[in-house]
DNA sequence: GCGAAAATACCGACCAGTTGGTATGTTTTG
DNA sequence: CAAAACATACCAACTGGTCGGTATTTTCGC
């Protein structure tokens, strides 16, 4: 029915515009002048809606924040009873999110803090949050799993491996823009799921192989 | 004696004023003027050395890599007959070099790929072999370690586990920026030890508490 | 060994195009 | 009709890159 997302609101679309070509051209390197293009709108209306391009930089953050955040929430790897198989379920969906070009698996604001991490504070702190944030929804999980293999005291907290599976993450969509390919990426997410089995005990059954293909297209920090 | 790197030639000047310039700015927001001023040379000798900012960004990736490859090539990490210790000992020389300023232990290779992998393919290209070719050098190691442990066939090869301590790395430089601390980088990578150390089993002596104290300052790709 | 010629290395003013941002409308909406 | 939502035209500053010129080194016939 609604005609694609050309329906949604301007503030809307030109954000969205922005978290496109942010996330395959690097935010400087992007102008006001395309993201408008992209949303169909003239300058007038930028300029109306954001008082200068880092603004909407801060709010481009905050709505793949939410987006995002609704994508996991929503997500089938919360279903598992067992803890560990939980965060290994959270691994391996996103693995399944990596696929096709780098800009559609990559996560907006790692890219984003990357470039701008010095010369606009405000930006990457809502990137820092953003990825933070996203972190703190395995913690649950993490601390549990845990607690089920008694493997507290071992010198690293769970804070600290939920940070982990972000890092590698990124580290894994960096390897694949290098390399123009999603395979790289998959690689190194494969490592972290190694990782987590050896920590909690490998005598979980692999969901591996076939995880759930997923439609969506919207990744995450 | 010799009056630091303002002796060195023109052309040296302006490829080490790019990698600071870019590593802590980016790549798009560095402009020729500030590498130029930056160099203490004009803007017609940027131009007679390098025919464009693109070529020039090529030639600083190409010096990056032979920097840090000497870096590397040199370090004490190589020095344990055990194959498993060496893999680790170059996790902990990793670890040692994280300190200070993001902009300070990053790898500008990593961090000009994220940037500019969609719309500058030569840059791109000579990151990627950057990474790849760092990541090379510990395949002999990470392999001869497999032979010792009996851990072949398993799934992965040495070249994965090799590119995947890369992807760490690099993924550990963002959650640095984002949070401007060495601290968060390290947390990951001694995560990365400790799967390194479950991968060929736990029971090598942790040289991690105080891994040599470098007062080198050119970390790595 | 020498002087002229020819590269090479460098300078700095200049340029056309682009950039984020503004000033001033016009239309829509409550 | 007033305020919000957009459009249009415009601007000053900056961008990568050019171009004519000069100083310095290298080449080379003699």
């Amino acid at each position: 029915m609604a005609r694609d997302s050309e329906q949604l609101d301007v503030r809307t679309r030109l954000l969205d515009a922005a978290l496109g070509l942010v996330r395959s051209k690097g935010y400087t390197a992007t102008t006001v002048d395309e993201i408008c293009a992209a949303a169909g709108v003239t300058k007038g209306a930028f300029f109306h809606h954001f008082r200068s391009k880092d603004e909407l930089a801060v709010a481009a953050v905050e709505r793949w924040s939410t987006t995002t955040g609704a994508l996991f929430a929503g997500a089938p790897y919360h279903e598992p009873s067992d803890p560990v198989e939980r965060v290994l379920a959270y691994i391996d969906f996103r693995r399944s999110l990596i696929a096709g070009e780098p800009a559609g698996f990559t996560c907006f604001a790692g890219t984003l803090v990357q470039e701008i991490y010095d010369a606009r504070p405000a930006i990457r702190d809502a990137c820092a949050a953003c990825i933070r944030d996203h972190a703190a929804t395995l913690v649950a999980d993490i601390a549990a799993a845990m607690r089920a293999r008694g493997l507290n005291g071992q010198g690293w907290a769970a804070e600290s491996l939920a940070l982990h599976t972000q890092a590698v993450l990124q580290g894994a969509f960096i390897l694949a823009k290098a390399n123009g390919g999603a395979a790289a990426a998959i690689d190194s997410v494969d490592h972290l799921r190694r990782y987590v089995e050896l920590l909690f005990g490998g005598q979980t059954l692999p969901t591996q192989a076939s995880p759930i293909e997923p439609t969506l297209t919207e990744p995450q920090p």
